[in-house]
DNA sequence: GTGAAAGCGCTAACAG
DNA sequence: CTGTTAGCGCTTTCAC
């Protein structure tokens, strides 16, 4: 495995010359620029992540903690983040070169690579509650709110869920329930509440609401009762697809009446086939890039804004 | 952060000894053992991997590729994986702290990654073409027949789907259909269709069948077009859980009559709440700690068995 | 512009 | 049993 060394020798230079080019940092003359790059080819050199993290103590790692891979949304993110880390590599970005995907009881998982100083950064998608203050790295959360120093990515979820309201408004629904898992912690997610809030008062319609923070697993009992409960909704709003698709089942299990849904994310739709679901869609591949390039810059200790909001979608499908 | 040279001036010995201590082999007096615990207790010393990785040539990270992230066999499969790992690692175990999980692409990314040096190792949870011989990792398989030199870890197909069988044939089940993709390339999971087919020829019965390399995401249409030709089905085997919702689907759309379906692991009964299928259970965990058991043995260059088969288990639910 | 040299933290001979 | 020593491959002063 050709190293630094090799490549100087056969390229008729000093190590540092060699160090210099590939890191593209200090003055190399065009003559041996081109010596340099023909010995790289050559030997197939390729850069050390070992000599370098020993050099530098980086371990050209970041870690992405979700409260369970197996949600689609999560590990939806988990994938874009991970393609788009990948692309950014091959383009030659050296900042990082790989992703650690952290899952169940993430804090003490972070934690624990963080003393080991095996992750450079990481990016919280969970709302387990976390001391932030503890961690040593740059962080960057989506949907979370945790303090000025930790930037936050999220999508508009107040102007989406407005959206998917106006248009079951327009479609002259006018008892519409509002049913979801609700975060026990600060995040940008309780927008959605706001908007349900806001637009159901403008419109001086009466609230229809099933918005605790319920366990996941459990969503068919809690749309159940929800429905059980309010007779007579004619849409239903969602936060998530598995509270769509609970209630999408409840009612046919209920032999409820007509009734819009509408879901939140729509990842689901390669495995529930049918029916489509109508759906906010936020733009995961958006998300990830964003914060992937967020935290690259506080990594690199430059500046870089407090929150990013990337624009969500409505796709209509069959439920509404 | 204590590096061991710290530990070493603070317990008064060699860092050699420190090393031996910490790693385990080599000669270490009583005395100096407790001295050295003190210090590194004290100091809160960690041994740093890049130290070890420049050293020895070692990633002290594996790879694991999954056609996709989203599909819940592979996710939890990774999840598994990652758990099991953490917990070696935090029991002391020192072979590898890091998994980094490839999914899309896998073959160009992981020939990237070994480039690298980036892992020690990987197992493929795939059915993508892959030449393995260009790898120069130990690789470990599951359910992929790959040759002599590497390891696959499997669970008993064949077993377990005949005794889903025998418990439709038990049932009174004469006219059961099999439904599935097909792996393009040599593979364990082929081990249920061969049960299937000989179970039928036992009993003298005729099978129906519609198992092909099918594309995911097109499960509903083949559920649909496999329903509409075979008219009195009373029993469907599934060889996933998406072609047992499927077919769910389908014969509801299609107002089929009674019809028992079997799927195959029964990973999405959290997010597909009701009804709860009849599942052929893979033992995930159980799964990722043997592939895990082997890929470490091969990695330290130890010997270890060619297959390990995992049982799979049998779950009543409420769709047979 | 460039090269020599030091050192990041660790392990493995090797000599005591 | 233990300490000294020589790198693993890289980056970064610092002279030239």
């Amino acid at each position: 495995m050709a190293s630094i060394i090799d490549v100087a020798k056969a390229a008729g230079v000093g190590k540092s010359t060699v160090s210099r080019y590939v890191s593209g940092k200090g003055y190399v003359s065009e003559e041996n620029r081109a010596r340099i790059e023909e010995a790289i080819r050559k030997l197939r050199y390729v850069p050390s992540t070992s000599g370098r993290s020993l050099r530098l103590q980086r371990s050209y790692a970041m870690a992405i903690c979700v409260p369970m891979i197996t949600h689609p949304f999560f590990s939806r993110f988990a994938e874009s983040l991970q393609s788009e880390l990948f692309r950014l590599a091959e383009e030659g970005d050296g900042r990082l070169n790989k992703v650690i995907i952290v899952a169940q009881d993430e804090q003490r998982k972070l934690k624990w690579l963080i003393e080991r100083r095996l992750i450079d950064g990481a990016f919280l998608v969970t709302h387990e509650k976390f001391d932030f203050k503890e961690f040593g790295v740059p962080l960057v959360t989506v949907d979370r709110l945790m303090g000025r120093e930790v930037p936050v990515v999220t999508s508009d979820n107040y102007e989406a869920t407005l959206r998917a309201l106006r248009y079951l408004y327009d479609k002259g629904r006018r008892s519409i329930g509002f049913i979801g898992g609700r975060p026990s912690q600060r995040s940008e997610v309780l927008r959605r509440y706001d908007a349900y809030c806001d637009f159901l008062e403008e419109k001086g319609l009466a609230p229809h609401l099933r918005y605790q923070d319920y366990r996941h697993g459990e969503e068919i009992e809690v749309a159940e009762g929800f429905l059980r409960e309010e007779k007579g909704l004619d849409a239903v709003l969602a936060t998530s697809d598995a509270f769509a698709f609970a209630t999408y089942r409840a009612a046919f299990e209920l032999g409820y009446g007509a009734l819009d849904i509408i879901s939140y994310d729509g990842c689901m739709d390669e495995w529930i086939q049918r029916p489509r679901f109508t759906s906010i869609v936020q733009d995961i591949d958006g998300m990830a890039r964003a914060a992937l390039s967020l935290l690259l810059k506080k990594i690199c200790g430059e500046s870089c804004p407090d929150s990013v909001v990337v624009p969500a979608s409505f796709r209509k499908g069959e439920t509404a």
